[in-house]
RNA sequence: GCCUGGAUGGUGGAACUGGUAGACACCUGGGACUUAAAAUCCCAUGGGCCUUGCGCCCGUGCGAGUUCGAUUCUCGCUCCAGGCACCA
């Protein structure tokens, strides 16, 4: 066979390697005190039943960075796992009539096969699965844990339903207006359930994203903008004729005296009392009712207009004492501070809107620099800083001043304090499924709710179990499971039927890893304390808010409940892009999907790897494209080729490439070093795609320096060096090719426990440079000269250049610019 | 509306702290090898101009500005993507 048509065998090249690093546990690792640590985790992946291209990108990217950073000596723990409870197993398990834990464990084997063959290097004795009591008992341990200390609590409010789940979902879960698993559009419903008290941790939450300093500065946006504090004042206005007041929160105490009437929430407990006071029941409970309604409908696109109907109420300024309108209006939230705000219209744009259709006067209390306010003419409010006017003794201060000292005055007087509110609301985690965790509480008709004793735990969830067509959850009716006595006085009582939300498994999951086969314990102190924090996650940007933010809140609760001395479990995140096809995201039913298994059947896995590296930076989308595949297939079959061509001389060759080199030696053993040199710096900084042209580049110049034929035309010590280089530097990239590569050439020792190479300064420096010349910063011509060559000599060069002289033949030098081994601007 | 990013050849993407725009690859065209094809290798490949040169002009979304010099910095726009959105 003629060598041209030479190609590796990658399907027994990627065997051989697997079971090789299987049978030698290279990959499993120990708390180690003497070594560096290093903690790389990728977000596990939910067994929906198949790798997609997603996972294979996600994956490669950690891999990389796994492999890398052994090499340079880091004992690195980079563990796998299942994100093993959800709905889609329900789900399947109905329409199949099977059993969600059958489903799931299938899903799991097979795709587990699927990351074997992809030779991912995963500490696999780690691997765990969240529906595993021997995982959950932990998280119910913790719940009631949580629940003793008051973070956890049970309420009945208004909660975002999904009928198409039927299921409950937290805020965070919503995405506009829609379900984020099924997009459906979810409706509000009253409802008895179980939350996390994520808002005593909103202040940390916040603070501490300034600390996250490796973290995408979109992440951090993202999650402040979530969590939203404001800094404002509570005031109370007394209300006309009784003994009650109304307690607003505003950000804007500076604009009080501008009230001229009260908006609150349609459900807010006052507005029926205001109204039957004043006789306007019907008016008012017709509002309510419609508003309430239109809510339920309301598309989240537009927003409805501002509508609201008088109480017959009316409250009274504690700074004025102005008789104020109460309006329930449609754009007070009840969820939201106190569920009543003041309204100025002439300095909150809501307010002169609602002002302006029900003739509601407007004055003006703050005016802006270099403009005169006049209430009749506006036509917008005024809501930017200014100078205050019509404020009784705050007049001519700025808004800024003001608003302290506002709030300090009736603070002074006893209706106002400082006052912080945060748009984050706490985590409802109750969940009216089946294959979930359950929540370990028991409700007891005498006792009321109790906690599950703590050596009763795990609650397990029952198998033997049947689906109903509507989704209702199984628990609900089987009775071996709810029926239960009641941990405090033995009666008979009630076990919780809800599960907890999947997002609570994958919040603490990074931390389980550390030790995941401890029976015993939680959290083993000596291997959190040693692998914790992880030092670098990976994981899609759609998780910035929902994942992201629950994880940190756990790292914060389990530190506080002991188990963990870190405050944040993720110094360093790398958000991924999406992997895309023809423009758009591929799906079945866009019909551009790419199967993983197709393309490793067709190229190996090594190639995969290599091009879903090379297509674009991590963070940004890849679009893929069979020909670029192809095109990293070539790249590998090349190196392949030309170490089979020059194996004899490989394998020979004995001793380091140094002391002087000439010409193309000198050439491609500065290129081996330059290249070491791009590559390490690129990897530090995570652009594997220049990393990859970098080694290309090099094996460019190899080609290129030993000719058509095997009959090198350079040092055999120079040739080596070079391959080497390319094997090691693209190892993290293409493991088994670059293994089986190695071994060819001799190595004995395996490449996955060799060191990272360390370029040679000296062997990287040029000693001659492309000088360009310029003539007023256009470019004229090139020079090559010495590297360091003096500055004068440069410029009478550059002057007697034949092509820069015919732009400065007749004109004036006014200055020559001289850039060190760069370029020389001279300025006519 | 607000907050993030982004816009570079036919395509994916390079360009360190302002200093040769288009690295590396894909596509395409041409050539070599072959009876032929595949594979492989070589050459060309941003647009335009002519006087065909080691040439000139234009060119990094648009318009200004700073600078000897701007893809890079500043200001003002346009478009695209993502996030938030009656949050008082």
């Amino acid at each position: 066979m003629s060598s041209h048509n030479l190609k590796y065998d990658f399907n027994a090249i990627e065997k051989k390697w697997q079971q090789r690093w299987q049978d030698d546990k290279i990959f499993q690792v120990e708390v180690d005190r003497k070594q560096p640590k290093f903690y790389l985790l990728e977000m596990f992946p939910y067994p929906s039943g198949r790798i997609h291209m997603g996972h294979v990108r996600n994956y490669s990217i950690g891999d990389v960075i796994a492999r890398h950073k052994r090499m340079k000596g880091f004992n690195v723990m980079h563990p796998i796992g299942w994100d093993a409870f959800g709905l889609p197993a329900e789900n399947a398990a109905i329409k199949n009539n099977s059993h969600p834990a059958r489903w799931t464990y299938e899903n799991i084997d097979y795709m587990k096969s699927q990351l074997r063959k992809m030779g991912f290097s995963y500490d696999w004795k780690r691997e765990m699965a969240t529906c595993d009591p021997e995982y959950y008992r932990w998280e119910q341990l913790f719940f009631v844990q949580l629940y003793k200390k008051g973070l956890v609590y049970q309420k009945v409010t208004t909660v975002n339903w999904c009928e198409s789940c039927g299921t409950v979902l937290a805020n965070e879960q919503v995405i506009d207006g829609c379900c984020w698993r099924c997009d459906q559009q979810i409706i509000p419903r009253e409802m008895n359930g179980w939350f996390f008290k994520i808002t005593d941790y909103a202040e940390e939450l916040l603070n501490q994203c300034d600390s996250l300093v490796g973290w995408p500065d979109k992440v951090l946006t993202m999650q402040r903008n979530w969590i939203g504090k404001s800094v404002g004042a509570e005031v109370d206005f007394p209300i006309k004729g009784g003994d009650e007041t109304l307690k607003i929160f505003t950000t804007r105490p500076d604009t009080i005296f501008g009230a001229t009437f009260m908006s609150i929430a349609p459900e807010h407990p006052q507005v029926l009392k205001l109204a039957g006071v004043s006789g306007r029941e019907k008016e008012v409970s017709e509002f309510v009712e419609r508003t309430r309604l239109a809510r339920q409908q309301q598309n989240s696109e537009d927003e409805p207009e501002k509508e609201g109907v008088f109480t017959g109420g009316y409250a009274i300024n504690p700074y004025t004492g102005d008789e104020l309108p109460i309006y329930a209006a449609n754009f007070v939230l009840m969820e939201y501070g106190t569920g009543a705000v003041m309204a100025v219209p002439a300095h909150d744009q809501r307010d002169f809107e609602f002002a302006r259709k029900y003739n509601i006067p407007v004055k003006v209390v703050i005016q802006p620099k270099g403009e005169e306010l006049d209430s009749a003419g506006m036509t917008e409010a005024h809501e930017g800083p200014g100078i205050l006017v019509n404020s009784a003794d705050f007049n001519g201060m700025n808004s800024q001043e003001a608003k302290k000292a506002i709030t300090e005055h009736g603070n002074a007087g006893g209706f106002a304090q400082s006052r912080t509110t945060y748009r984050l609301r706490d985590w409802g985690i109750s969940r009216q499924r089946y294959w979930g965790a359950p929540i370990p509480m028991i409700h007891c008709p005498e006792c009321g709710v109790q906690p599950v004793n703590e050596e009763d735990l795990p609650v397990r969830l029952p198998t033997d179990v049947s689906f109903a067509e509507s989704g209702k959850s199984p628990l609900c009716d089987l009775e071996s499971f709810y029926k239960t006595t009641c941990p405090k006085c033995g009666g008979e009582a009630h076990r919780e039927t809800d599960t907890m939300d999947t997002f609570v498994e994958s919040s603490w999951y990074y931390a389980r890893y550390c030790c995941p086969g401890d029976t015993r314990e939680a959290l083993q102190k000596e291997a959190v304390d040693y692998w914790l924090p992880v030092d670098q996650y990976i994981g899609g940007v759609e998780h910035a808010i929902l994942h992201l933010l629950y994880a940190r809140f756990f790292a914060k609760i389990l530190r506080d409940l002991g188990y963990l001395t870190i405050d944040e479990p993720f110094t360093n995140l790398l958000t991924q892009g999406m992997v895309i096809k023809d423009g758009t995201k591929m799906s079945k039913s866009k019909g551009n999907v790419v199967d993983p298994d197709d393309l490793v059947r067709q190229y190996g896995a090594d190639t995969v790897r290599l091009f879903s590296l090379f297509a674009a930076p991590p963070e940004r989308d890849l679009e893929w494209s069979d020909k670029g595949v192809e095109g990293a297939h070539r790249f590998l079959n090349r190196i392949y080729r030309f170490v089979m061509e020059n194996r004899e001389i490989l394998l020979e060759t004995r001793g380091k490439a140094a002391g002087s080199l000439a010409g193309a030696d000198r050439d491609l053993h500065r290129k081996t070093h330059q290249s070491i040199r791009k590559v390490s710096r690129d990897f530090e900084s995570l652009h594997f795609n220049t990393a990859i042209s970098a080694i290309m580049e090099l094996m460019n110049s190899l080609s290129a320096a030993a000719g058509e034929s095997s009959k090198t035309n350079i040092a055999s010590t120079v040739m080596k060096e070079a391959v080497e280089a390319i094997i090691q530097l693209l190892s993290p990239m293409a493991p088994h090719f670059c293994e089986e590569l190695w071994e060819i050439i001799g190595h004995k020792s395996q490449l996955s426990r060799s060191q990272w190479p360390v370029f040679d300064q000296e062997a990287a420096r040029e000693d001659e440079i492309t000088l360009v010349v310029q003539v007023n910063g256009k470019l004229r011509s090139r020079m090559t000269v010495a590297l360091g060559e003096n500055e004068e000599t440069l410029k009478k060069m550059a002057l007697a250049d034949q092509n820069v002289g015919k732009f400065i033949a007749d004109k004036d030098i006014r200055k020559i610019i001289v850039v060190k081994n760069k370029l020389i601007n001279i300025v006519v």
